[in-house]
DNA sequence: CAGAATCCTACGAGATACTG
DNA sequence: CAGTATCTCGTAGGATTCTG
């Protein structure tokens, strides 16, 4: 393969004291933030996506923090970046195995908000611009 | 009825432009931060708590910060702050209804983080200093 | 007991410009 | 294409002190 791919390093996540519950907050660590959550729906529904992929899909995300967000996804072991060495770059993200366990997870989120649509937030129109790929 | 609730108010979560997967975001806005998973998955194990048992609970909350969570929470009508016009005072949180219907979200987190404890980061250890009431 | 008030810091997140 | 490099800002979260 003419691929490279980094291995999940250093979680960036720590210095825990543990509590009743602390493996739903050890879990939701992993996906906090405001857009983790949804690169792992992404992830889930369209298998791999590249960078630009990501930023046509999320609008509203800048390169930097979308950066900053696969960043941390991979190094916490949940997806694998896979950097084609050719010109100009190809970079895919896929979940890894661990990634893909969050399905349910995940999906169960994706399920909650859709049923209680109903009392979002003002502002929150389901699915208007929603940009797929392809 | 001696009790004294709040109803919830405006939501602290809104400008959400959406885009696919919006609904995971929904969802997650709600339980972000990071404690609201596990004060919420406390709850569901015990039904009804007082505010210091949050605290003995969870040992590394401070009282600004578990005030803060527990306003949101019922801010966005997840928990039912109920009053009790006693000396010395009394307050009691459960969950709403709304609040019960994230039973599926927590126990797929908890579940998760249970299951994949193995792999957590290095100083989380499993309940130790776990704190129960009673 | 259940907080409110005040102060402080780290970091998530956004805007903008530049690059191999 | 897929990023870095800076800069900036708001706020989540923490420490401490005080109170009805």
């Amino acid at each position: 393969m003419d691929t490279v791919k980094r291995a999940a390093g250093k979680s960036t996540r720590n210095t825990y004291e543990c509590h009743p519950g602390c493996s739903v907050e050890a879990a939701l660590s992993l996906i906090d933030g405001k857009w983790k959550g949804v690169i792992l729906y992404l992830l889930m529904e369209r298998q791999v996506l590249r960078f630009n992929e990501f930023q046509k899909a999320l609008p509203d995300i800048t390169q930097r923090v979308l950066t900053a967000q696969l960043r941390s996804l991979e190094t916490d072991g949940l997806i694998e970046r896979t950097v084609y060495p050719v010109v100009p770059p190809k970079v895919e993200y896929r979940l890894t195995e661990l990634g893909a366990s969050l399905a349910p997870v995940i999906s169960a989120l994706s399920a909650w908000g859709n049923e209680k649509k109903f009392l979002w937030p003002k502002g929150f129109k389901r699915d208007s611009h929603l940009q797929q790929a392809g």
